[in-house]
DNA sequence: GACTTTGTTTGACACTTGTCAAGAAATCTC
DNA sequence: GAGATTTCTTGACAAGTGTCAAACAAAGTC
């Protein structure tokens, strides 16, 4: 938690209290959380500060009491949710023993965070594209989008070395292609809840063994 | 143009006169194509109906003359850019006497829209993540998605004709890996304009002989 | 040329937005 | 427990939003 910053926190020159520099950040947190719920909801557009204020247990005036603007809210909160993405396929990663146990192990994770976290990947989306019009969230974007593809990049390598094979693409082609599929699945879903998940293991399993060669 | 139609349209129960009706749809698309400019610079969240009214010849009344409400402009906008987007590579795909003079003349066209219609482009992911919580725009949002596929699926069953293979994945993941690639190079193309039409190419030519075998 | 229809302008409406400030309440310090 | 500090509530603000309607202009009809 304490990793992410605020604009504001560097305001904070005087930390007086350990503990009160704590509480700050535990309440920066929770009205991060509950804004990524209504964000997650309405998407970035029709997402006021009072509105993520009236589904927390604050009222709006809090909100600008921890961040100095919306932008600054917007941004902490992304950089909150990206220490909790980018690492949920490492596990699978470190305990797979073979090339079709890690895929198996990967398309299971995948295909149920779509399923359990199907607002925020909807949120990240919508924010990657925002990013293109407003200029302040493209570090946080492009940050998020850097460690995403080290994922796959980490899960590709693990793949190959399981496989006695060698990845036939870079790291940056390999993220697109998934990220590809993953959007796409993403956008389905809300059409099609029933069939996408399967539907994006299928496609996956077309792909992924292309992007190995011996 | 006439293709494109508004639910404005169907309230036209009398069309007096063909001159009149070509009329009123010669403003709609001349009140389309100047908000699509506008879009394309704000992007969706950022545009009022006031600012693509004061970016045109005419006022904001016209605007609600012409179009029930922002949906409905929005909704006829998308649907007159499809119009024009989703057959950019025909000529390509008809006149390629070889699979690598349609690798060649596919990838110059793309790289030449990538950077020649980059609003157009920026747009389309914008709305396309819109679609995601605004449940109106979906319909039209999937019809261009199903266009854009049939694109891609053309241009990779001709790619296969030529070179004597077959497509070795379907078309909807022949289209997401090849949209992920190109939504990731527009999303690149604000932070490096220079270098992000050649990383474009060398990616899609590590891809496409993926896309087909014997 | 009067009259109807069609198109356009203008201004207003109700509402939401981000931002802020003044003061109440809670908490901490001594 | 008094005083100082932090935290929170409340209400207000200016600006911007989509929508609409009444007045005005233009064009077509007889």
């Amino acid at each position: 938690m304490v990793a992410v910053t605020s604009a504001s926190a560097a305001e904070q020159e005087r930390p007086a209290r350990v503990s009160g520099i704590d509480k700050i950040e535990r309440r920066r947190v929770a009205l991060a959380e509950s804004a990524l719920k209504t964000l997650g909801e309405l998407g970035y557009a029709r997402t006021s500060l009072r509105e993520i204020a009236n589904n927390s247990e604050f009222t709006h005036g809090v909100v600008h009491y921890y961040f100095r603007d919306k932008i600054d809210l917007i941004s902490y909160c992304v950089r909150y949710y990206k220490t909790k993405c980018a690492r949920r396929y490492d596990e699978v990663v470190e305990t797979a023993t073979s090339g079709e146990e890690l895929v198996t192990g990967f398309l299971a994770k995948m295909t149920q965070t779509l399923v359990d976290e199907t607002p925020m990947h909807k949120l990240w989306y919508d924010l990657r594209a925002q990013s293109m019009f407003e200029e302040q969230l493209r570090p946080d974007v492009e940050a998020i989008d850097k460690l995403l593809e080290e994922m796959i990049w980490r899960i590709l390598g693990r793949y190959a070395d399981l496989t006695a094979s060698m990845p036939t693409v870079d790291a940056p082609t390999a993220y697109a292609l998934v990220d590809g599929l993953f959007e796409q699945a993403v956008v389905g879903y809300a059409a099609n809840p029933d069939k996408t998940p399967d539907l994006l293991t299928d496609r996956l399993l077309q792909v992924l063994p292309k992007l190995v060669a011996p």
